[in-house]
DNA sequence: GACGTTTAATTGTCTGACAAATGAAAATTG
DNA sequence: CAATTTTCATTTGTCAGACAATTAAACGTC
């Protein structure tokens, strides 16, 4: 890759965009260290600190790690499900709330995927997964539980719904929906009864993958999510309703 | 945000982090400029290279754009799903790449989602998607067409497939799955034979979406899912047994 | 050989400077 | 006065050089 001085382009958005192809292409591996700054400085022909915002490009993206010290430097960074996972939600959540999403088109792709990994964590689950799932359910059961602490343990039992699939990659698409779907979610008050129905098919559905029963756990989460979106639209015509008698 | 000078994670780090949940927070809203850099390192008490290499960080996920000149500096940026989408590709293909995700992992997740919107698609699918996804079919029939271009002619079928459902959110999730599956699928060599079943399944499913018939495509699916599995097992046992004999 | 000490390499940060872009204000001109 | 050109202030982009902090390896010393 040849950097362009001319171009219209930042020099350090180019040196960053030549080196992520080189990681991308395999050039360079997963643990091989760069070059030094100033070797990078020197080969790309730009000063220090170009070089220096380039890699904090590739660093903001968790592609290159960097250490202090003789044999310090930049390494090719082994890209993790966690670290990854974590960027995957900021800019989920950031992609909702900056596109004004609905509701309903937010809820209903969850639930879509949600849906697609139901069958094989029904027959994959692991004891450890149910216990979560219960445990989860019957935190949500008690009384004293604010909102946000019900939608947190709501995410966490749906966590455990999409990790017992046992595929990392889903793991990894879903758990960012249903995480970003999170401040979406805080925003509706939770009643005693709602919170009833709901746990009450959070239980169902425990069971239900626990008999390794896809077609009830399926059939759950249909009902789960119909519940979820009348019970966000009830909130909605309350607020217009509100908002109309202003 | 405080800055802590004595920190562990560096001062651009930690700026890039809290101009980061102020953007999240929604204390700095869309297209709302930054103060100028020479201003931000005097708020934060740091040099203006430092400021610098934040914003950088900030701009490498697009949550920030720069401009120069008078009226210039930094903006908080609308995050738009074409943007973000290219992030989830990168990091989802790097992601299956550096952590030798098995073909069969990835493979069994990219289906069970593209299954997940599939009864969407059956019903809100327009001419507009049936004809892309019928032309790409055609053009995989075509006999010259090389391994690369046939992936990739894939990977437009299944985008098709995947937007006629007609919601943003699961066009970029799913997309990005997609996507980042193509240089394990590049790695299959297609024979005139697996080709002439692709492309008859993809067609079956056009034809099921045309006729809003979700169960017949999920089946569809569910066969090219298992057919493209069997390829790569075959491929994969070939070059086992090649490897054995050397 | 074990244990401090020095040293070299490397990133992190700062200072100061100049170039380039850009819009607004001022000056000029018809 | 209106239109155009010029000037100018502001802001980001880039550079050069310097020093601090960190780290591991090399080196002595006992």
């Amino acid at each position: 890759m040849k950097i362009d001085p001319d171009s219209k382009i930042d020099l350090s958005a180019q040196i960053a965009k030549a080196i992520r192809d080189g990681i991308m292409a395999g050039t360079l591996r997963v643990d091989e260290r760069l070059p030094s700054e100033a070797e990078l400085a020197e080969q790309f022909d730009v000063s220090r600190p170009t070089v220096r915002e380039a890699l904090k490009r590739l660093a903001a993206q968790s592609l290159i790690r960097t250490q202090r010290g003789a044999t310090g430097g930049a390494f090719v960074n082994r890209l993790r499900f966690e670290e990854a996972y974590g960027q995957h939600v900021t800019t989920s959540t950031l992609l909702l709330s900056m596109n004004s999403v609905s509701f309903a088109t937010a809820c209903e792709a969850r639930y879509a995927l949600e849906r697609a990994c139901a069958p094989l964590s029904a027959q994959r689950r692991t004891a450890d997964h149910l216990a979560t799932m219960r445990a989860e359910a019957h935190r949500q059961a008690q009384p004293g539980l604010s909102d946000e602490a019900f939608c947190a343990s709501d995410v966490a039992f749906h966590r455990a719904l999409v990790d017992a699939a046992d595929n990392p990659v889903l793991s990894y698409q879903l758990a960012g929906a249903v995480e970003a779907m999170q401040p979406l979610m805080n925003m509706i008050t939770f009643t005693a009864r709602s919170r009833e129905t709901i746990v009450q098919i959070h239980t169902e559905i425990a069971d239900a993958l626990g008999a390794k029963d896809a077609a009830t756990a399926d059939a759950l989460l249909v009902r789960l999510a119909e519940y979820t979106e009348s019970l966000a639209q009830s909130i909605i015509a309350k607020r217009d309703a509100a908002k109309a008698i202003r």
